[in-house]
DNA sequence: AGCACGCCGACT
DNA sequence: GTCGGCGTGCTC
């Protein structure tokens, strides 16, 4: 059917020539068959022989020669779905790079659907045939009639007993005498058609305008980013499904991706409101053969959208036109296991290789795309509230410095008297720590001083076995000094930022007659539990929530006046990089909701330098004094976007064993040293034990223009890991403690 | 990834 | 004497 149909441009191999092969098996390597019997097209999928398998493979190109001839086994069959694009082909080669990924790894996430080598799975369906039965029964009457009020359609089996309530053996005995006939039927259907006409929403006037920009670029059918910004209740997503909509009228496909499976369900029906069916739905939630049929009819054009998550980047799409990122901010689009690579900088390459556009929404968007946007990389739209300006919450910084806790403590004072008062009104509050892990950073309590590490720039964290302080960012130790190198205070330096559980304990204990809860999305084995239980805390099932995260995305809690930030400081000094941004995220997250429930919202800023910038800049609820500040800190610090980072993570079964392979690494630095580029640790990484693994982590800086991949490449080529140990690569760590 | 080959410990 | 542990190596 498809199999063998080809785009012009691509190269034929007649039957027996020698063609390199990619298959997902992990082998670093393309592999030589030769062309089966028929010939085959660069880019068919195929089905090989390897060892005493067969696999699943694409022809990459010419073969390479150079192996033992009389090894070379021919290609078994060329399968029946739509071949490999150039463009997919050279998306994969680029983010395999990019990232430092193994090709076949990059072929497996591009082929993860299920049978994709078996033949076209059939069904039987029935539809209305000729004459009339030898005998008319009630029943055979009522199946005649379903099927001619339906017009010639058709129907399986178990739909049409249904419809006509009868048995399938009423059918079946109709099929007998050719009434009704019995047909196969592909079990992958194309898509309902999608109508970019359908129900033009009435758009506001700014509405109106962004969306007309957004449909000129799509309509000029190539690449180009646009930064659509725009707060909750401005109306975005109507905008950005005008471009779609523009998209499909071209004849394109459009994707959009959604940071959260969760989020899917309400989208789809907006969909299905504006173009008259729903789209295509990928992510780890969905069925076997709806991804096998989602790959296939994306691959022959018969999806025209597909919502989805950011493996859905990885579909075979016939002509796509338009990626759609929404929440681009949000930290899911990075992938953290296996493949580690950022869904929102993988769009904008992949759109780039097919003359696609990029719409990258959100209210708050990341640094990155907010700084490409001000140096004129991406397009910028703003799209002003139909309700006016966006509401801050109330925001005001604490100062610890003033407020001499005890070192066992971590809420003030003043915020606790702000939750009591909350809690006798019966209104929520909500305490927030910008971060998942434990290691507390250790600080003045009197000046506010946090001690850096000696060798690099990062704080400096207690190490309760060692009873030392350790740089997580290099691993250098030092003993916990007993005076304050800056203001000479004696005895006030004390691990300050506890974990969620130190907190609620903490809570606990302050708060006796309040119902605590503690939310952390690591500590719910389902994403339905958590969604269970935020519910539940949304209609007043808590007092006081402690959490690492707002984890209430698209989640409304009408009684939450109160945020408390418990370490407003994080990340203002070498941490995690991207803690203020989230800190700020989250009161704009804040500030959605004090703009749509009736009481206004107060967050409490614990700092202990609350005359930073960028403490300042959150404060006055200033958002472009906010990313001016944040950018100037990055660039002063040489990190992202104005640097280049990767973290190695080296694990193994033995906690020493990793650490010295670290060790080594850092000394044989050379292809790093060339180009400039610096090599922190080994550290224990951010999670130091994964499922029995003990993990350490060196972390690599260069200069923005600087080769990274290539020296990397070069440097991880000198060490053989070898057994039990690992080395993975993460360009562009999006977590740091 | 799989699967075979191969070299050392506790069993009928 | 063998069954079987999983370290090492190969697959066009």
């Amino acid at each position: 059917m498809t199999g063998q149909v080809q785009p012009d441009q691509q190269e034929f191999f007649d039957p027996g020539t020698l063609v390199g092969v990619l298959t997902t098996q992990p082998l670093d390597r393309i592999l030589d068959y030769k062309a089966p019997e028929g010939g085959c097209w660069r880019g068919a999928f195929v089905e090989v022989p390897l060892g005493p398998r067969k696999v699943l493979g694409v022809v990459w190109g010419a073969g390479q020669g150079g192996y033992d001839a009389s090894k070379i086994r021919s290609i078994l069959r060329v399968l029946d779905v739509a071949p490999m694009r150039d463009e997919l082909k050279q998306f994969l080669q680029r983010s395999a790079d990019y990232t430092l990924t193994p090709l076949t790894a990059m072929l497996r996430l591009a082929t993860r659907a299920p049978g994709l080598s078996d033949p076209p799975s059939m069904q039987k369906i029935y539809r209305l045939g000729q004459g009339e039965p030898d005998r008319s029964t009630a029943a055979r009457t009522r199946v005649l009639d379903t099927l001619r009020d339906y017009g010639g359609l058709a129907f399986t089996l178990k739909e049409l007993a249904e419809m006509a309530g009868v048995s399938s053996s009423v059918v079946k005995g109709l099929v007998k005498q050719n009434v009704v006939l019995e047909e196969d039927r592909p079990r992958d259907l194309p898509f309902a058609r999608l109508d970019p006409d359908h129900a033009g929403k009435t758009l506001t006037e700014a509405q109106g305008e962004a969306a007309a920009k957004l449909r000129a670029g799509v309509a000029a059918q190539t690449y180009g980013t646009t930064l659509l910004r725009g707060v909750t209740g401005s109306g975005k997503t109507e905008v950005y499904l005008e471009a779609v909509a523009e998209c499909l009228a071209q004849g394109r496909q459009a994707l959009v991706l959604l940071p959260e499976i969760a989020l899917t369900a309400e989208f789809l029906t907006r969909v299905e409101e504006r173009f008259g069916a729903k789209p295509a739905e990928w992510h780890s939630g969905v069925t076997m053969t709806e991804r096998r049929r989602i790959w296939k009819m994306v691959g022959q054009g018969g999806a025209q959208m597909v919502i989805g998550a950011r493996s859905a980047l990885f579909l075979p799409y016939q002509n796509l036109g338009l990626i759609v990122v929404d929440e681009e901010h949000d930290t899911s689009y990075k992938q953290e296991e296996g493949v580690l690579y950022n869904a929102r900088d993988m769009a904008v390459l992949r759109a780039h290789l097919c003359g696609a556009q990029v719409v990258l929404a959100s209210a708050t968007p990341s640094l990155e795309t907010w700084v490409n946007a001000e140096a004129g990389k991406y397009e910028k739209i703003d799209l002003v509230s139909r309700y006016g300006p966006s509401v801050m919450p109330d925001m005001r910084a604490i100062d610890m410095r003033q407020e001499k806790l005890p070192s066992n403590r971590w809420i003030s004072d003043k915020l606790k008297h702000e939750v009591l008062a909350r809690v006798e009104k019966g209104e929520q509050s909500l305490l927030f720590i910008n971060r998942r892990g434990y290691a507390p950073v250790t600080i003045c309590r009197a000046c506010g001083h946090q001690i850096a590490c000696d060798v690099c720039d990062a704080r400096m964290v207690e190490h309760r076995f060692l009873k030392r302080l350790m740089c997580h960012q290099c691993g250098e130790t030092k003993p916990v000094p007993t005076e304050c190198p800056n203001c000479a205070a004696e005895d006030r330096l004390a691990p300050v930022g506890p974990g969620v559980e130190r907190l609620a304990e903490e809570a606990t204990a302050l708060f006796p007659d309040a119902r605590v809860v503690t939310l952390s999305s690591d500590m719910f084995g389902s994403a339905r539990a958590l969604k269970a239980q935020i519910a539940e805390i949304a209609e007043g099932g808590a007092d006081i929530i402690i959490g690492t995260q707002l984890v209430a995305k698209g989640h409304n809690f009408p009684l939450l006046t109160l945020v408390g930030v418990i370490d407003a400081d994080l990340g203002l000094q070498g941490s995690d990089l991207r803690a203020a941004e989230r800190t700020f995220q989250l009161m704009r997250q804040v500030a959605g909701r004090a703009g749509r429930s009736e009481r206004k919202g107060v967050a409490f800023m614990q700092s202990y330098q609350p005359e930073h910038p960028v403490i300042r800049a959150i404060l006055a609820g200033d958002e472009e004094g906010f990313w001016r500040a944040e950018a100037d800190a990055r660039r002063l610090a040489g990190v992202p976007p104005y640097g280049r980072m990767a973290g190695i993570v080296i694990s193994a079964p033995d906690p020493q064993q990793p650490f010295d392979m670290g060790s080594e690494m850092a000394r044989r630095n050379a292809p790093l040293r060339q180009i400039g580029a610096q090599v922190f640790g080994p550290a224990p990484a951010p999670i130091a034990r994964i499922r029995g693994r003990h993990r350490v982590r060196l972390l690599v800086k260069a200069e923005k223009g600087a080769p990274l991949q290539n020296a990397l490449a070069k440097w991880l080529q000198q060490f053989r890991p070898g057994n039990q140990l690992r080395i993975s690569v993460d360009i562009d760590p999006q977590s740091f403690l």
